[in-house]
RNA sequence: GGGAGCUUAGCUCAGUUGGGAGAGCAACUGCCCUACAAGCAGUGGGUCACAGGUUCGAGCCCUGUAGCUCCCACCA
């Protein structure tokens, strides 16, 4: 092995060869429990960013896992078609050569699109292996793959047959700039500087003037009433009279509305209901006329009369000159309000009136929320059910047709001669109910999560019943951000429950966002992100893992430092270094079962101190709490295995003893291969490194079982006694620095008889890890002579000599505060003893450890009262 | 308007059934002891935002307040 870890000389030859072995495949087994796990699809038009690689860790983490508890793992990896996103960025690329969508037409759009997925989607993939994600790649989907295709088709035509999917006008989000429809979902609402123009409209008959308020001016050509509240008298008189549109001259009716809030403004509103969903439902109340005027790339329309053609803003301007010159302009105030924006291109989008396909989300919504409050499905953690509960609860119907060309074309066909509407799994080119040739598919296509609410099931053959989607059906925990609990996780259960009558997964892990070091969102414009391949030709995958996970609470966000995955590429270092000197040790040596060893104090606490963190990590794994799996891990791998136990073995290595020799290495081999083991899961590329090259390797560490906890081997006595002797070492070295000895000077060590079996055993131990040269048992304190330091520990009294470095004062000084330490702690234990509620209502395990540590604290001011009296 | 989260050491953050405040980084002191200076040993540093409450006992549970962040709804 090198001297250093070098993450890049082994990772990419590793994956390499988990694929070879097919480690990552999963075939039903029916011997096995299936544990599945479908990956978000990342957009083919992205790159592998921060936000990825915290996500798939965390899916990687679980998946190898439960593999090596012996599961039948299936981590199902796909692409997403991402329909507005992608169809924006090829059209930006056409932009460039001068092309449009419209020049190529549909077939050579598509030809062209296809080719880009064709060059991009592979490097997302490729990016995803460098993190060492363990899914299987022969099952990759794509969500516009036939199975996906057919999967869509069979839940629209299914819809659509229950009437949950119907097509029609309806109030929707427009973006000018895709010039498509979104749903409400695809809406970003941010707080915009704006103007309210309070105009005048001039009441028929003439002299008597409406004033009302407006943001948007330039809908007014759309506006076919005003309307005041049903109670407000300062118009009922007016409520059926008609009221002059100005500019156009047009009547238009008052209504009377409870949606005019008498309160807010001057009480009168003008009614658009075009382009405002308010008005749209106050158009239907009163049955009035719906006037479009704005065009789909949000220039105005014949209805807009002289202004037709014009882009929406520069007619805002215009009409609100010619309402001034008319004088009918009151006043202009500024006015902030929330301005909807398109979640891809950011644009302002337009609420308008439009035809579109619709899924009826009231029953749909009903069994999913259910499902969530009846813990069919878990949130982790549990605060994001209010979120969905919210969203779910008040969700309004889903617009679904986009009008573009990239995605599922919407499976539905009309006649020209029996205006039939027809949905149809399979393409058709006959009416159905006239035979007709004359019939035309629907130009557009779905909502890209259309095909993404149907991942789970999708991805494993749906609709044909196969034998995969009978096993793996339903997965077991989802992965994914808290940011798009609307857009995928909502519309996923529902779906699994429509179409499967079984919700999707059983538990929803939600992770944050991955921030810069100053806390700001990564994002393209601001240029803060940073680039995940980067930091792992840096520092490599299994850094880059352990440091987005570690020391993140679940849903929590996380700022993402150079600092951190630094430390976290230090412990993989550190790991190297003593794999590294365990396996030099191994060289010659014979490894035994742990069975055939005779044990030490020492090898009984590291393998203890084993069995508590199989135990723990376990525990967190399987609640998802991998930071705090990942924190078990470091303290163990660093503090007890390398800071102590290494340190604690070495003489033994060094011993002429053969036995003693192989023991310790056997138990160095044992620790050290179920630590790799533990590791696995979130460091896999390090620990199968090294795991090769222990002289007990057998093949990779992937396939190996997880451990278990072995309650034979939890020694807990021993344990405890050798914390007692690690006592006395740090006990030592702290004398050392307080006197400023250097560490390197041996010192002769005289301690009380209180535990002597117990330090005589570790005698080896104490003096190598102290810097001891000698230990002597003494009865009286005067046997260690003049000038020596004393330390009261639990176990025993600690004298150390010190010579001429030793000031009298200073010593009196530090045992004083130590008596007030022990004072303070009999106080407090001792208060609790006093305590008769703490006696009656604390468990009895509590109250019995406070009454040893009360013993223990007066049996240590004794001595270090002697001590004082003494000197 | 409704809801959520955060506030813990100088910095970044853990702390999940309520039972003596932790880590990493930074700081200070001393060490090249043949696995590792990407290291070792030791030290200092916190009224756990504030105010109440429940409890024998609260960083953790409840109520309220303040500041920051976010989500949803409304906004003529």
């Amino acid at each position: 092995m090198e001297k250093t870890y070098n993450p890049a000389s082994f990772e990419d030859r590793l994956y390499r060869d988990w694929e070879e072995r097919g480690c990552f495949k999963a075939v039903r087994d029916d011997d096995k429990i299936p544990f599945t796990v479908m990956m978000p699809p990342p957009n083919i038009t992205g790159q592998l960013h921060m936000g990825h690689a915290m996500d798939e860790t965390m899916q990687d983490v679980v998946v190898r896992f439960k593999r090596m508890q012996g599961y039948c793992a299936l981590w199902l990896p796909g692409t997403d078609h991402a329909a507005i996103a992608t169809e924006v960025k090829i059209v930006e690329q056409m932009k460039k050569e001068g092309l449009s969508k419209e020049s190529l037409g549909r077939e050579g759009f598509l030809k062209r699109a296809w080719e880009w997925k064709d060059k991009y989607a592979g490097r997302i993939v490729e990016q995803l292996k460098k993190l060492g994600s363990s899914c299987d790649w022969s099952r990759l989907t794509f969500t516009m793959d036939e199975k996906c295709s057919r999967a869509v088709r069979e839940v629209f035509v299914n819809l659509f047959n229950k009437k949950l999917i119907y097509r029609g006008n309806r109030i929707i989000n427009w973006c000018p700039a895709c010039k498509t429809a979104l749903s409400d979902a695809e809406v970003e609402y941010s707080e915009e500087n704006g103007h309210f123009w309070h105009i005048k409209y001039e009441a028929e008959g003439g002299g008597v003037f409406l004033e009302i308020a407006t943001t948007r001016p330039e809908t007014m050509f759309g506006d076919t009433a005003v309307a005041v509240n049903p109670g407000d008298k300062r118009y009922a008189h007016l409520i059926g009279k008609n009221v002059v549109l100005p500019i156009v001259g047009k009547l238009i009716p008052v209504v009377a509305d409870e949606h005019a809030d008498p309160e807010f403004g001057t009480g009168v509103v003008k009614i658009t209901p075009a382009h405002d969903p308010n008005d749209f439902e106050v158009g239907l109340r009163h049955n009035l006329p719906v006037v479009r005027v704005m065009n789909d790339d949000g220039t105005m329309n014949a209805n807009a009369g002289k202004y037709e053609g014009l882009d929406r803003y520069e007619c805002r301007k215009r009409v609100v000159e010619e309402l001034k010159s008319a004088g009918l302009l009151v006043n202009v105030k500024p006015q902030v309000h929330s301005v909807g924006h398109c979640y891809r291109c950011h644009s302002t989008v337009e609420p308008l009136v439009s035809k579109q396909w619709f899924v009826k989300m009231d029953k749909l919504a009903r069994p999913a929320i259910d499902a969530v409050t009846y813990k069919k499905i878990s949130f982790v953690p549990e605060r994001f059910a209010k979120i969905y509960y919210n969203w779910m609860e008040n969700v309004k119907d889903w617009c679904i047709s986009r009008q573009l060309w990239w995605g599922h074309r919407i499976p539905v066909w009309y006649c020209g001669d029996c205006g039939s509407t027809i949905a149809s799994k399979v393409d058709i080119t006959v009416c159905p109910r006239c035979g007709s040739g004359n019939i035309a598919q629907d130009e557009d296509v779905l909502d890209t999560w259309f095909s993404s609410a149907l991942w789970p099931f999708s991805t494993l053959g749906f609709p044909e019943d196969t034998s995969d989607l009978e096993y793996f059906y339903p997965g077991d925990v989802l992965v994914t951000g808290y940011d798009i609990i609307f857009f995928w996780v909502a519309r996923m259960i529902f779906s699994g429950i429509e179409h499967m009558r079984a919700v999707p997964f059983r538990d929803v892990l939600f992770h944050g966002l991955v921030r810069d070091e100053q806390g700001r969102k990564m994002s393209k414009s601001l240029g803060n992100g940073i680039d995940p391949l980067e930091v792992i030709e840096k520092y490599g995958a299994d850094a880059l893992r352990f440091s987005l996970l570690q020391g993140v609470a679940p849903g929590n966000d996380m700022r993402y430092s150079d600092a951190k995955v630094e430390a976290c590429r230090n412990f993989m270092n550190k790991i190297w270094n003593a794999s590294r000197f365990v396996i030099m040790n191994a060289e010659g040596a014979e490894i035994k079962p742990l069975s055939e060893i005779k044990l030490s104090p020492a090898d009984k606490w590291i393998i203890s101190r084993l069995q508590s963190v199989i135990r723990d990590v376990t525990l967190a794994l399987n609640k998802f709490e991998l930071g705090i799996a990942c924190q078990i891990l470091y303290d163990f791998m660093w503090s007890d295995f390398c800071d102590w136990y290494i340190e604690l073995v070495k003489p033994v290595l060094r011993s002429e003893d053969a036995a003693k020799r192989n023991g310790a290495v056997s138990v160095l081999i044992f620790v050290l291969e179920n630590a790799l083991k533990l590791l696995h899961p979130i460091a896999p590329f390090v620990t199968d490194e090294i795991y090769r090259n222990l002289p007990t390797a057998d093949g990779t560490i992937m396939t190996k079982e997880f451990p278990r906890y072995n309650a034979k081997l939890a020694y807990k006595k021993d344990a405890q006694a050798f914390a007692g002797i690690m006592d006395i070492i740090k006990a030592v070295r702290a004398v050392k620095t307080e006197v400023d000895c250097p560490p390197s000077k041996k010192v002769h060590l005289y301690i009380t008889t209180d535990s002597k079996r117990l330090i005589t055993v570790n005698e080896d131990s104490i003096l190598k890890l102290a810097g001891a040269k000698e230990i002597t048992f003494i009865t009286s304190a005067a046997e260690a002579g003049e000038n020596a330091v004393t330390k009261v520990l639990p176990i025993c009294t600690l004298y150390i000599p010190m010579g001429e470095l030793v000031d009298l004062e200073k010593e009196k000084a530090r045992l004083t505060a130590e008596l007030e330490n022990v004072t303070a702690e009999i106080a407090r234990a001792d208060g609790k003893l006093q305590n008769q509620g703490f006696l009656s209502k604390a468990p009895k395990k509590l109250v019995d450890a406070e009454h040893a540590k009360l013993e223990k604290f007066i049996a240590m001011r004794e001595k270090i009262l002697k001590q004082l009296k003494s000197l």
